[in-house]
DNA sequence: CACCTAATGATAATGCGTTATCATTATCGG
DNA sequence: CCGATAATGATAACGCATTATCATTAGGTG
């Protein structure tokens, strides 16, 4: 009995996941699979996403007020920077660390999130507008 | 000719904002300000906290995967804290500070984000599981 | 006090991300 | 190569926060 096959789409959208060097949105894991599988569709990229996050493969990327994202599993803890012009989010390194102190009296600290906002470097070169 | 008018609503919602230690959400602000105003409607909440973010009044909270919160406006750089299981949100008076050297290269930090996550006081007293 | 009209409250409508539906396609074990 | 059925694609539906609509209420000025 087959549990789980092996479709060209399903391929596709892991090698984009895997392939792209910062978190993507389900609309931007659509965009880059299509280059492989001209006909995929939205639906298709939410149903495999679902899966590879319930067999751990990749981690859910929640940033305020936007979408949600996903990169691979497995990576050591870093947080991520987002570009204000062009949206798109990145890995950061490193971690700031011991912030623990900062909780208010009686918080239990369980985990924490940090990020930065700025013009990646791209932008930065182009000085525009955010185009959004 | 009349602007804004001073309503019991507008009142109660004012009041409400700046009683609360912590940021609210517009539902939680309809709960808290109906102590005064029995019949308040959401959709004055909405309208009169577009209003005072307008105005300068107020300013905007947005925590990853959360709704919209408001808090006073003026008060020092600071962050927020989120019970996990309580979801409230509270304020954290310090920061890090000097975030900047984390970011990637190439990268203009123009600002940052840090939420911390675990159990308020409150919540950690109880021990139980997330209601939600 | 009376009138003008801003503000309210109830509710429909909107926007957006995500999920369900269902007919069609294609994987893969036999 | 065949057949059972998992997977797909198109699209409707959903959930949720927020905004628009509109008849009604109530500030506050003359």
């Amino acid at each position: 009995m087959v549990i789980e096959r092996a479709t060209r789409q399903r391929h596709a959208i892991r090698a984009a996941i895997a392939a792209a060097r910062r978190p993507l949105t389900p609309q931007e894991v659509l965009d880059e699979a299509r280059g492989t599988v001209a006909g995929l569709g939205l639906a298709t990229v939410y149903r495999n996403l679902k899966l590879l996050v319930a067999e751990g493969a990749i981690e859910i990327i929640t940033l305020p007020g936007e979408p949600t994202r996903y990169e691979p599993a497995g990576a050591a803890h870093h947080h991520h920077v987002q570009c204000t012009r062009c949206r798109r989010v990145f890995d950061m390194p490193g971690c700031p660390g011991d912030l623990r102190r900062l909780a208010p009296r009686g918080f239990r600290v369980e985990g924490h999130e940090v990020t930065l906002y700025g013009r990646c470097s791209d932008c930065d070169k182009r000085r525009t507008r955010a185009a959004r």
